[in-house]
DNA sequence: AAACAAAAATGTAGCGCTACATATATTTCC
DNA sequence: GGAAATATATGTAGCGCTACATTTTTGTTT
């Protein structure tokens, strides 16, 4: 009488039909044990019927509703992003949770610290953040004292307020830069991910790193600028190649920028190895749809996903907290062709 | 007294300590514009001593909840998922409704029926679907009586039981082909596409209208099979290179796959275009990150899944459905650095 | 067959919110 | 200043489901 009539198929819809109590038809869809096989046949008949299922938002209400996880991130096409998506994805599917996702269209302080209310408006129960998110939320205090757990996914470091899951990018860069320089490298060049990412200075804290290691003094002017993207990395190449004395060997923060300078190589006529080798960072899908295939460090973005994801629900669903700290996984370098001993 | 005891923060408590009435709080929230100035910052006020925030499954169960949009796709790294992925996000995100993400492992029907569902049991108020899927559900009426509206993207052929959303795969396979014919190529090869995709055989179709009207005799051990992944590609490529009279060029039914062939040619030292045109199909990012840069077929992806989100989003909310048709975007063919005129 | 135990089915009372109707405060106008 | 018009606030009655307690049915034991 009041309201809009409703024509809606109820669980009590079902029941008549049925010809069983409204309590016994949740009883057979939620498959609780105690029901006589003739009864859940009954029901299921009806259900089938009326092609009917339970409204998740009342069920959600009633009872113990489904666990919710946001995934807030920066809304670009991006490899890395994507294998995280799709990490995040697989595994609240397999959990039977939801996956909300949120992601930011430029990522200042401010867009960050609403894009968490939404989440959390959204019902979120815990939160992942993909980078650099993750570390603007950590510096600016947005995490400090979420009504969430709150997991920070790849950050360049270890974040106070958060939960983390990471590969140790030091190390990384570190080994990957050894590497190069157990080849016979000596000059070797370094272009910088975008300056807001925390992981841009730690890779290149890691990169400084080998070289002191190996008493080879740090030329400046081989460390230069990118932002992560493709065409930042033409524009790197570009200066690095263009060098009086140029590098023999380009170590990238990301795999989009490692195309970019093979791509620009090859421009310049360059074969890769042979004058100049190449070296990425990610290993996302390109590394190997390029020729020739990209010497890398594999990170494992759908992995990284996958972890915090679990620990996101474990944390939701009031499993006990960890000491907050930091995960990390195993990384590796993938050594394909695009690296080699320098000319000479 | 039955029950858990919830010492939920509630409309109720917000109202207690703003001393309005529960109402009123919700009327703040849903910023309704019947409020006086002074009522609502003591709602807000309360609001953010108590960090409270609405029950979405309250809202959605009492009001006209939240629409929530269903989108099924096959679970792999592909860039073409991966941007049908983030125009379904950005659009249901600008439109206010929640997208639920249903990716599949396999896809034969049993799971493509599940996966249908699955949405519809998480309360999806229309459905897209991603191909091939999109076809394997018409194909087997699983869409024919779905209590909800469902939405094809980009399927190889309009859709007798969905609405469509795509381009027209036939005249775009034929307008490249025709532009390679242009340049004067008339042994051209082609990699189909997956076996099950309907657009392999839509974009294969335009290939071969594209010879017949121009006369050129149809060599069939040019038209080798792939199925889209780069894998795929490297052997397709192997078999064409390594014919007696081979192609020179070859137009590959995705980027992926041309990628493939430029790094097999590259590989056989072969130079691209001089000696080699190499043709890709959806203009995916790595068409650019690879050297020369792909011409391929500009395959609005994003702007596929956004217009279909918007269907979906305007259908849910019971908006008129326009007559059950497809609906064609514009192509265009992306000239790059990868065809050139044939030796000789 | 009566007495008890276990299994199955049902009734009741909300979950936290909003639509709608109703009640109260404020403004407008003559 | 008071009636009518308008703006604002509040009560009431569910939305469709499930937790828990209760009742009914079925099975088991002596």
């Amino acid at each position: 009488m009041t309201r809009r009539p409703t024509k809606t198929i109820t669980i009590k819809t079902v029941a008549e039909l049925a010809g069983v109590s409204p309590m016994s038809v949740s009883n057979v869809l939620n498959n609780r044990h105690k029901v006589r096989e003739s009864t859940r046949q009954a029901v299921m008949d009806a259900v089938k019927t009326l092609n009917y299922s339970l409204n998740p938002a009342a069920k959600s209400l009633a009872g113990s509703g489904m666990t919710r996880i946001g995934l807030m991130y920066r809304n670009i096409e991006n490899a890395f992003l994507s294998s995280i998506l799709i990490g995040s994805l697989e595994t609240t599917n397999r959990m039977g949770a939801q996956l909300l996702l949120q992601p930011l269209e430029v990522g200042d302080v401010g867009e960050v610290a609403a894009g968490i209310q939404t989440l959390i408006s959204n019902g979120a129960n815990a939160i992942l953040i993909a980078p650099p998110y993750c570390e603007i939320a950590n510096s600016h205090g947005l995490t400090k004292d979420a009504p969430v757990p709150i997991v920070a996914l790849s950050p360049g470091d270890d974040l106070s307020e958060e939960y983390c899951i990471r590969i140790d990018d030091f190390a990384a860069a570190r080994d990957m830069t050894r590497y190069l320089i157990g080849l016979g490298h000596k000059d070797i060049g370094f272009i910088r991910g975008a300056e807001h990412h925390l992981i841009s200075r730690t890779r290149r804290d890691g990169y400084m790193a080998a070289l002191r290691d190996a008493g080879i003094a740090i030329r400046p002017e081989l460390i230069v600028d990118g932002d992560m993207s493709f065409e930042s990395g033409l524009d790197a190449a570009q200066t690095l190649l263009g060098l009086a004395v140029r590098p023999t060997a380009i170590f990238a923060s990301n795999d989009d920028v490692a195309a970019a300078v093979t791509s620009l190589a090859h421009r310049k006529g360059l074969d890769i190895p042979r004058d100049l080798s190449v070296a990425g960072f990610d290993d996302t899908p390109i590394a190997v749809k390029i020729w020739p295939a990209l010497t890398t460090v594999r990170h494992p973005g759908a992995r990284i996903a996958s972890e915090a994801a679990t620990l996101g629900i474990m944390l939701a669903r009031g499993g006990t907290a960890p000491v907050k700290s930091a995960t990390h996984l195993d990384y590796m370098l993938a050594i394909r062709e695009s690296t080699a001993p320098p000319p000479g």
